[in-house]
DNA sequence: TTGCTTTCCGACTACCAGAGTCGGATATTT
DNA sequence: AAATATCCGACTCTGGTAGTCGGAAAGCAA
């Protein structure tokens, strides 16, 4: 169980822009140039991330990419599902391990677990922003530390 | 974000070893029957288990495996641990972004939100046994919505 | 002692999603 | 025009997941 580099570049880059501002947009090459990530690869998250409303663009010269929202109105599984599609899988809903045995209607005691489990890791991620993760790292960690 | 067959399967069939009680081994071949499951490989799964002290064997004719400790002595945590290694793998620790960014003296905002989702999915699945699962499943979703 | 059942274990294959690259089309500024 | 950017589909490469296979060793039963 681990998040992918689209979800973690993803933070990463939804963050620099959030610490940017929003007065001029920012070239998703010099974005990805600062941060020491792949160019192409970043391009490619800024358009998910934009397609989920996110981030807006400018085309052209001088143009690049600036927030959509304030950084306090955007959640850290906002981002997380814009750049991963969903936050935590439950294998009932998708890799079945048999229909049969994930059929609604049979009984199954594991499931209740996978369920809760995800709940409790979208609380958690919906109630931390990007304005939250401008922060110090200590300051963060103290409050998220419920 | 998800949990593999590893750790899915691991619960299945230690939960079933659990239901089976421990008087007399069961099988690997017969368990994989009655749970509708790849023989060849459950027994690498229960191969895991054993390993990891869950499990015991008896080799031979009339052998098989049983549950080595009580079921209510036995988290989901410790089952998908020794399944899956881990259960959330924080990519600061493992597959780093880069060695300086992920460096621990440099500031980084984003790590204390790995850290603090690893501790809460912990904190669930440890606090689940394997004798709250040998409930209906309506029980066990009551139990651990806290 | 000869089978039969079963665990034990390494090695081997198939497949797919994650990670990243590339080539070119389109839009905008200078 | 030329330069700078987004846009976007398609393409490759790799590693981990999922599962199989072939045999060696251990114990039971006749």
């Amino acid at each position: 169980m681990r998040v992918t580099t689209w979800a973690e570049y993803g933070l990463i880059v939804s963050l620099h822009l959030a610490k940017r501002g929003r007065d001029a947009p920012t070239p998703a090459r010099d974005m990805a140039k600062r941060e020491g990530l792949p160019a192409d690869y970043v391009e490619q998250i800024l358009l998910k991330l934009r397609r989920a409303g996110l981030v807006s663009s400018v085309r052209g010269a001088k143009g690049g990419y600036y927030l959509a929202r304030d950084p306090d109105t955007i959640s850290v599984k906002d981002v997380i599902e814009a750049a991963e599609n969903r936050t935590f899988e439950v294998n009932c809903d998708v890799h079945k391990v048999s229909s049969v045995r994930c059929h609604d209607g049979n009984p199954c005691s594991i499931r209740p677990v996978w369920r809760e489990l995800q709940r409790r890791i979208d609380d958690l991620l919906a109630s931390i922003t990007l304005g939250d993760l401008m922060l110090e790292e200590a300051e963060v960690q103290e409050l998220i530390a419920v």
